[in-house]
DNA sequence: ATTAAATTGTTATTTTATTAACAAAATTTT
DNA sequence: AAAATTTTGTTAATAAAATAACAATTTAAT
């Protein structure tokens, strides 16, 4: 398979969560311009992204939903599903560990990690919260690949290394605080008040120009 | 002013966090290249992004860090700062407001808004909690312009309408459903649970090749 | 005083992502 | 049975974003 390109493997995401929810209702095939009605893209892009992952749906009939979403499973997921860490049990941490639950994921969020004594060694939503020291004890035992940064504090930097020393495989960092991680670690990172501040900025210009 | 790129807008943002961290340790000047180390980007891209807003830094000497970040603010913010409702006080509504403050923005939390009736009329830091039906009321009391959609739940392209009807101007949305919104409201979506497998493609396929 | 090094600002190029265009085939309508 | 419509798959065109290239200029080094 090509390299797909990074927004693609991300609608594909996506796709796959309508999808499993149509299928929840019963729906069995569905068009690309369904698709795209359902995640306000166009009906192209949607074609484009499940050519590129070489799937055909059936002319007039659209894509098989099943078969769909099997495939993307097959692309995104590893067999055996992928093993996750959370750092810091804030309140982020905690909404993380909500929104995967029930979702049928691949993805196990498989130990939590804080500094704070109280949350040692407790249990948030089923996750075991250990604390930061057993990283690496931990990381090991259980397989773990991928770990989620959700401290708002600064610590940032000192976290990553442990946490690539420990042998993390991938990083999404929901700090404020950028980076820097070896090329073989992969690392996504998201902040918040970015997001923020560009809405605020694009309500601002609209009010300026209407 | 031409029209900023979206993700210099982000960018902007970014390098405001990191300057006001610099002032605060006694830094004056800073290079394209020392911002582009905070950020993992290129001095290029530091220094288009300042060109595209107008400043200019001067030869061997830098950017004055004050001025830039008093620039940055007279584009992003706007003079009377602009108001936020945070819908749905769950852990994520609550891990906002703990992001956002004491970060001395043009933005601030007005007011938090919920169904359950245990947190109506209660506050969170700082942040005064109301019925979801008093949406429409308490966003022309206060002036809101920008909501946050950080409910877990599947009302939400209801809860867009009422924000829409309300007079929202920008909306955040950390849902994982998308919503439709009239063109002159700004929607920004963001999708946890994507980036998440995102990563874990990406570990995925960087296991296989390496 | 000359040369070398560092640094900005800007244009040009390349890469990535999106959108448009359209042929091919299945189905429906006339 | 022929024509019209719908829908896919794919190539071509456009737009957006990132990177490279490089002139200009200041400071430092020789």
């Amino acid at each position: 398979m090509k390299k797909l390109p990074d927004k693609t493997v991300e609608r594909l995401s996506q796709y796959r969560r309508s999808l499993l929810n149509c299928l929840a209702n019963g729906k069995k095939h569905i068009f690309s311009h369904e698709i795209a009605n359902l995640h306000h893209i166009t009906p192209v892009q949607v074609r484009r992204d499940i050519m590129l992952i070489g799937y055909t749906g059936t002319l007039r009939k659209g894509y098989d939903i099943q078969e769909l979403v099997d495939l993307i499973g097959e692309i995104i997921d590893t067999d055996e599903g992928q093993n996750v860490a959370i750092i810091g049990i804030g309140n982020l941490g905690r909404a993380l560990v909500t929104y995967l639950q029930g979702k049928r994921s691949k993805l196990r969020i498989a130990a939590g990690f804080d500094i704070n004594k109280d949350k040692v060694d407790r249990v948030y939503g089923g996750v075991q919260c250990y604390h930061i020291d057993q990283l690496e004890e931990i990381v090991k035992k259980e397989n773990i690949t991928i770990a989620v940064i959700t401290t708002p504090a600064d610590e940032t930097q000192k976290i990553s290394e442990m946490l690539v020393k420990a042998g993390i495989r991938g990083i999404l960092n929901y700090t404020p605080t950028a980076i820097n991680v070896p090329d073989h670690v992969y690392l996504e990172e998201y902040d918040m008040i970015t997001s923020l501040e560009k809405v605020a900025f694009f309500v601002k210009k609209n009010s300026l120009t209407v």
